[in-house]
Order: structure tokens, then C-alpha cells, then sequence
RNA sequence: GGCGCGAUAGCAAAGCGGUUAUGCCGCGGCCUGCAAAGCCGUUUAGACCAGUUCGACUCUGGUUCGCGCCUCCA
């Protein structure tokens, strides 16, 4: 029995399908003038994990998520840039599908832009219009007019009378109501418009999320997600038009991710302390950053640090330690087994992803007690269901990436320390961290085991040194020495 | 001013009205030539004040502090 966390009710309920057996999910995504940033990064791991476990419970999942591709913001930085809006969004949109990817996101089923569904925004808006919840103003814009429906704030809590329109910003006058949102806007010049009943123009942002979730998912949808952030006015001005449009609810479950922080602020563009999710991957593999978004409750506040990092590292670096070496197969979960239960049962508290990796690690720690391989299994397939230890062990263990040469000359004196110390600054590619040469580790590895052999264990630890010195951990295991990554 | 969320050990982070969360770090032991990894054990908890209860970290009220929304924001 999965309980989701509903914004709207503000309470933990059992998740009821419209159409039995389907989901369908409509989440807030991005406006691609940009590169992402890790609060971005957290939405996307959050509703990926959320659709995975869906399909893990056998759920026929249709998860849509947005792309918003015309807006003030991508408009002012296409003519800073000089270039086409066609062109700004379209590299964003390439950027994001790349962090996505590095962060193991399965592409939602459908990913529409807005520009095209112009004709559904403009077919809503004058819905709205003939039912008296939206109006055309003097300056030629469209206003939804919020008195008209009577439940608004009833996602926010907010209460109209208590809202401080006009405190922050500047009062758009034509407007009846302070608190009226922007439905269609009227053209101005250079900027881009397409025609509508109300003179060429383009739509205000709200509407688009309205129009998409309509025409893709159906006027009524189960859930609908994004960042804590979108709640008000996003969300709430949604279920107003969507709502009043329709005659029906919208969504039946709203679902709301914390915030990533720094230094317990929120982080944010306009606070300018964010980290792109590309500057982040500099220095930290892929998956660690997937791992410290997981091991936090979706609903909590996530701090963002370097320490942090290291720490979701060092937890995951267990992970994969205990599945190194084990053969392990790719098959059918037994759910009866107790910890497959147990990771069941805190999915299906709310997506309680910080419980189900308390189980990960109980799991391996008993594949290192007892070495079975079906617990081995069972890790690194309760692992696959939110995305995670599906690599190989040794990949994640000692980075992927083959050598660019070998360091050692022909004839040069092995024992000085040739591994060169590599720099990291902006500019450099993680991947030519993991690029050291493979070929010398091995090489010293040899002549290490010839030093033990010979009781030489001085130079053994010497070499060793040497080798941790430049990021290197040996290991020596009755199999023989293995090495990982600091 | 309105509305909402939170406060758990050195750090991070969950559940739970009574029984080991979990991870990192620290300490002791085992293992090891020595390490590392692993295993075993272990030190650090529940902001503060009341109340309910046989019993509260867990429920209720209050206080303090922090965060967020009320503009664009994931």
C-alpha cells in the first residue's frame, strides 16, 4: 500500500489510481536558458526515483515533464548572447539531457516544449475567457481573473486577503486584482508572437503547464510534481486554471521536493550561490551525486558542501566494496525476502528513500559476513530499482577511463616517483583523473608483491606509499592485491 | 504582517509511545608482515519549559532558534 505525502491535504495517503494499474504524472521541469544547477539535479533524481518505483510496483507510469522554452528570462539572454532563442534553448535543452543522463535520469515519456502547444494554451485561454475567469485588459494582455475561483490558495494556504501583492513589486495596473496572473501577453517589439484572438503575442507561463498536462495526460491526472518553490504561485495559479477550464480537479496528488541549500539557504539564481550540476560532476562521480539526493528524504532540506559529498562517497564506496568480485546476476526481486520487505515498506511510506538505503547497507553487511551471493543480488538489485550500483564494482572503485600512457621509461628507475600529481581547476576533465595509468598501478603492484616475497618491507611499503600518495589505496586480499581510488 | 516547515549524537540522516536505525568520523579488538578492506565491540542523541502517560526523542501546549513562501525560481 504506497502513502504519498499530498501537498493539498497537507497528509500522508494511500496512493489510489485513477485507471487502475496507471499513473500519470505531470512534473514542473526546467526553463533552458541555463545550465542546471543541483537543485535541478535534485528535481530530476526525485521524480526519476519516483516513476522507477511506480514501474517497480508494476504501475503502467506515464511521466511527462516539461521544457518551458519561451519566457522573459530566455528572451533577455538570447539577445545578450546575440543569437536566436531557437538556438539558446535548443543548447540548454542538449546541456540538460547531458547532466541528466551522467545522473542516471530514465528520460520522462514525454518531455514537451511549449512553444508547441501555443494552439492549446490559446484554446484554454479563451475557455477561460467565455466562463468569466480570465479577461482581456486595456494594454491588450490576459489576465486570469483569481476572485473568480473560488478555491484559490487552496494548495498554498494562502488567503487573498492576506497576500501582500505589490510589496516586492511593482503593481501592473491594468490588472483588476492585484493578485490577477498574466495569461497571454501581448506582443512587444523583437520579441517573439504568435497570432491570437487577442492580437499576436505569447502566453504567460502558468498556462503552458495547464495547456501540456491537459493535452498529454488528460484534464484530471494523478500526481503532479516539482520544487517546493513552485507551490505558490506556480501550482496554485495551475489548479485555478485547469480547474475552472475543465470543471474537474486537476491533480489528485501534488508532490513537492525540498530544497538543495547552502550554508542553510536556499539555493537559487538569484542568490547567486548555486553549483551547476556540470561544475559539481568535475569533482564528483555522477552517481555519488545521485546517491546524496537519495539518502535524504525527498520533502527534507538537502545541504549542499563538499563535505557532504565526501561523506555520500565514502558511504557508496562501502556499497560497491561489498559487491567487488561477487558474481552477481541481474534478476527478478523476492520480495518476501525480510530486507526486500523492509525496502518495500519504506518506498512505500512516502518514498522514504533514506530507510530503503539503511537497508542497502544491512545488506551489505552481511554479503561481508557471509559472502552469499543471493544477498549480493538482492543489494545491487534493490540498488537498480532507485538507480543506483549498477555499475561494475571495480568501474565505480577505480573510475572508468583507460590510461593516456604509461609513465615509466624504458630502462628509468621504477622506484622514483613518476606518478605525476594531477591539478584540478576548472578546466580540467574528472575524466583525466581517472586517466593516470592504469598499466603503472599494475606495474608497481608487481613489484610490491616481489618485495613481499623477498620480505623486503620496506620498499612493499614504500611502493605503497608512493602509490596512496597519488590517490591510490592497495589492498591485499587472499586473491591477491586490488586497488581503489581514494 | 499572513501562511507553512523544521530543531535527533562530531557530521549527515530515518523510524518509532517502551526493544541496535543507517552511513561517515573517533576509540578498542580481531584479521594483516604492517596496512587497507572487512568483522566484532564501543563513545557522542533528541533545542528549551511544561503537560498527558505506568513509560516520550516520539503525543499536546508554550518558548527560543533556523528555514521557506507571499516577485522570477526546481
Amino acid at each position: 500500500m504506497l502513502k504519498i505525502y499530498n501537498s493539498l491535504s497537507r497528509e500522508k495517503q494511500t496512493f489510489t489510481p485513477i485507471e487502475a494499474g496507471k499513473v500519470r504524472m505531470y512534473v514542473c521541469g526546467m526553463t533552458v536558458y541555463d545550465f542546471c544547477h543541483l537543485g535541478h539535479a535534485r528535481v530530476m533524481v526525485v521524480f526519476d526515483m519516483v516513476s522507477r518505483w511506480f514501474r517497480t510496483s508494476n504501475y503502467d507510469v506515464t511521466y511527462v515533464r516539461n521544457i518551458t522554452d519561451i519566457d522573459d528570462k530566455i528572451i533577455k539572454r538570447a539577445n545578450e548572447n546575440g543569437e536566436s532563442i531557437g538556438a539558446l534553448t535548443q543548447r540548454f535543452i542538449d546541456f540538460m539531457d547531458e547532466d541528466s543522463a551522467k545522473l542516471g535520469i530514465i528520460r520522462p515519456d514525454i518531455e514537451p516544449r511549449a512553444t508547441t502547444y501555443i494552439d492549446d494554451m490559446i484554446t484554454m485561454i479563451s475557455t477561460l475567457i467565455e466562463k468569466g475567469h480570465a479577461y482581456l485588459a486595456s494594454n491588450g494582455d490576459v489576465f486570469y481573473s483569481v476572485r473568480s475561483f473560488a478555491n484559490y490558495g487552496k494548495l498554498s494556504g494562502k488567503s487573498l486577503d492576506d497576500l501582500r501583492a505589490g510589496e516586492r513589486v511593482e503593481v501592473d495596473t491594468h490588472k483588476k486584482d492585484v493578485m490577477d496572473f498574466v495569461l497571454w501577453k501581448a506582443a512587444k517589439p523583437n520579441e517573439p508572437n504568435w497570432p491570437s484572438p487577442w492580437g499576436n503575442g505569447r502566453p504567460g507561463w502558468h498556462i503552458e503547464c495547464s495547456a501540456m498536462s491537459a493535452s498529454l495526460l488528460s484534464a484530471h491526472f494523478d500526481i503532479h510534481g516539482g520544487g517546493q518553490d513552485l507551490q505558490f504561485p506556480h501550482h496554485e495559479n495551475e489548479i485555478a486554471q485547469s480547474e475552472a477550464a475543465h470543471n474537474c480537479k486537476m491533480a489528485n496528488y501534488w508532490m513537492h521536493n525540498g530544497f538543495v541549500r547552502v550554508d542553510d539557504e536556499k539555493m537559487s539564481k538569484s542568490l547567486g550561490n548555486f553549483f551547476t550540476i556540470r561544475e559539481v560532476l568535475k569533482k564528483y562521480d555522477a552517481e555519488v551525486v545521485r546517491f546524496f539526493i537519495l539518502r535524504a528524504h525527498y520533502r527534507s532540506p538537502l545541504n549542499y558542501s563538499d563535505m557532504h559529498l565526501d561523506d555520500a562517497k565514502a558511504s557508496l564506496t562501502r556499497l560497491y566494496t561489498a559487491l567487488r568480485g561477487r558474481e552477481v546476476s541481474t534478476n527478478i526481486i523476492d520480495w518476501n525476502h525480510p530486507q526486500a520487505a523492509r525496502f518495500k515498506e519504506a518506498m512505500d511510506d512516502d518514498f522514504n528513500t533514506p530507510e530503503a538505503m539503511a537497508v542497502l547497507f544491512d545488506l551489505a553487511n552481511e554479503v561481508n559476513k557471509t559472502g552469499a551471493v543471493k544477498t549480493a543480488t538482492l543489494l545491487k538489485n534493490l540498488g537498480g530499482v532507485v538507480g543506483l550500483l549498477q555499475r561494475d564494482a571495480d568501474a565505480f572503485l577505480q573510475g572508468e577511463i583507460i590510461s593516456i600512457s604509461s609513465s615509466i621509461t624504458e630502462g628509468a628507475d621504477i622506484s622514483v616517483g613518476h606518478i605525476e600529481t594531477l591539478s584540478i581547476d576548472d578546466e580540467t576533465d574528472v575524466s583525466l583523473l581517472y586517466a593516470r595509468d592504469m598499466e603503472t598501478i599494475d606495474q608497481l603492484i608487481d613489484l610490491r608483491i616481489e618485495a613481499k616475497k623477498a620480505k623486503n618491507f620496506v620498499e612493499a611499503d614504500r611502493i605503497r606509499k608512493e602509490l596512496a600518495d597519488s590517490g591510490i589505496i592497495l589492498e591485499d586480499t587472499p586473491q591477491g592485491t586490488t586497488w581503489r581510488r581514494t
